[in-house]
DNA sequence: CTTTGATATTGATATAGATCAAAAATCAAT
DNA sequence: ATTGATTTTTGATCTATATCAATATCAAAG
């Protein structure tokens, strides 16, 4: 393991954790918007003037894991960006029940549909590892899509894209079953977050259980059959992916 | 039952199940785009020039009960609205599987968030009753979002609100146990299609388990249990809400 | 080190809900 | 009306998965 020291957030961290952050601070770009076009491809569309109007009405915060950064259902005035660190997206069910929708990475836009239509964020979402994060107001951004298309545009297709993923994951909930959810889990975290079949495991059981909609008690078991068929390797905070293309089919099958 | 004859369209059809159908019909307002403004509200952000430009790019086209609209997978290069009738919105899982999202009545757009992204349709719609659609190129739709920031600010209202759903839609289905799933489920109809306690079931319990995920026979014996305790009174084709504040709290509780 | 609180694991049991199979009802078409 | 084809209903089983309870592990704090 490769750590790293960030004076400005007074922290170690795992270099593999944490690409995107060492990327920037390498290259000192933490500082304003106008540098931060890599943060969400979007952003390339703004001119000078929007980025800087952008710029001026941002503020930038840090969270230790497991403190929340979106509360559902508060009003949901900012769009916050990750500039470093991993958080999950959840939704706050019925009788204390979570379902986690995703992790949050750097570049992504995390604000919720909500903010389109009530003003509210309709997710949660808290910081799993050390998280420095970037806040919007959502006024500008309304602001610079009623006068920018190409942005307008660009926000349309993320929205677009994260709800072909919704979609595509509601049939995963409710058509695969379990030991397909756990694996197509496995494979998200090695393929969209980590991009390396050997990871840490970021999650507890219990949160693992909350994002593939089953009891902790059968996540444990059914990691325990994984690595007896040789498919994973596993301990309580890391896992490494042994025969993917068997993963795979048990992801695909169900 | 009140039934009027569409020349046009060729067939009769029930005056409580078509009311935007009737409505346009007895203003004459079928003819063009610029008298659609009511089919979808964001149409009403678009100038003279504009409308004429989406109207000189669509054509409508009726289909007939059981017929596809959109089929999933394949290329979208139109938006679809319903002019009448109602269609099922539904994705084609696993193993032939299906899971119905929703229905879609007039003045919903119908594209799916596919469009944005991959130019494929994420779900297929298919007729319920008569249907008569209307198609508007999609390029058409792009263009005019470049140039109308507040259609485009509409659109992503649009979006959002769908999304919004969806994600409700999502805890629903993973959280909820059958008798809550259908029991809201008979709540959508009856506030969001019929706007009335009684009403046509248009669905098949196959169907309906399609909706709530869940096995037609548990379907079949959950509306007996309604039945018994009088909270509905229900026939293959039809069904009357007698008991709103139960099924609420049977909706709600899960 | 020991203690402690959280998390992980394991085994035993309970149950919601699916599946299967057969009968009944409904519907469409002669 | 009569037939044949769907759809609905019912009852009997089966199974995936949750729940419960007990134990083991681990990391942090004293």
């Amino acid at each position: 393991m490769i750590y790293v020291m960030i004076p400005e957030a007074g922290c170690t961290i795992r270099v593999d954790l944490c690409r995107n952050l060492i990327l920037m601070y390498t290259e000192n770009k933490i500082t304003s918007c106008e540098n931060c076009a890599r943060c969400w491809t979007n952003f390339s569309q703004l001119s000078q003037e929007e980025l800087d109007l952008i710029n001026r009405n941002r503020y930038e915060a840090s969270f230790k894991p497991s403190e929340i950064i979106i509360k559902q259902g508060s009003p949901s005035s900012n769009a916050i960006f990750l500039v470093s660190g991993l958080a999950k997206v959840y939704m706050e069910g019925y009788s204390g029940k979570n379902l986690i929708l995703n992790l949050a990475e750097p570049s992504t836009l995390l604000a919720g549909p909500g903010v389109h239509v009530n003003s509210r964020y309709c997710y949660s979402v808290a910081a799993l590892t050390q998280v420095q994060a970037c806040f919007i107001n959502f006024d500008v951004i309304r602001k610079v899509i009623a006068s920018n298309p190409g942005f307008a545009a660009g926000f349309i297709e993320d929205l677009s894209d994260k709800a072909l993923r919704l979609h595509q994951k509601m049939l995963n909930l409710t058509q695969k079953k379990m030991h397909g959810r756990l694996a197509e889990a496995l494979l998200y975290f090695a393929d969209n977050i980590f991009r390396s079949d050997e990871f840490e495991m970021v999650l507890s059981r219990q949160e693992l259980g909350e994002m593939t909609n089953m009891a902790k008690e059968s996540v444990v078991r059914i990691i325990g059959e994984f690595e007896n068929e040789h498919i994973i390797h596993a301990t309580p905070r890391s896992v490494k992916i042994l025969d993917r293309d068997k993963l795979n089919v048990i992801s695909e099958k169900g």
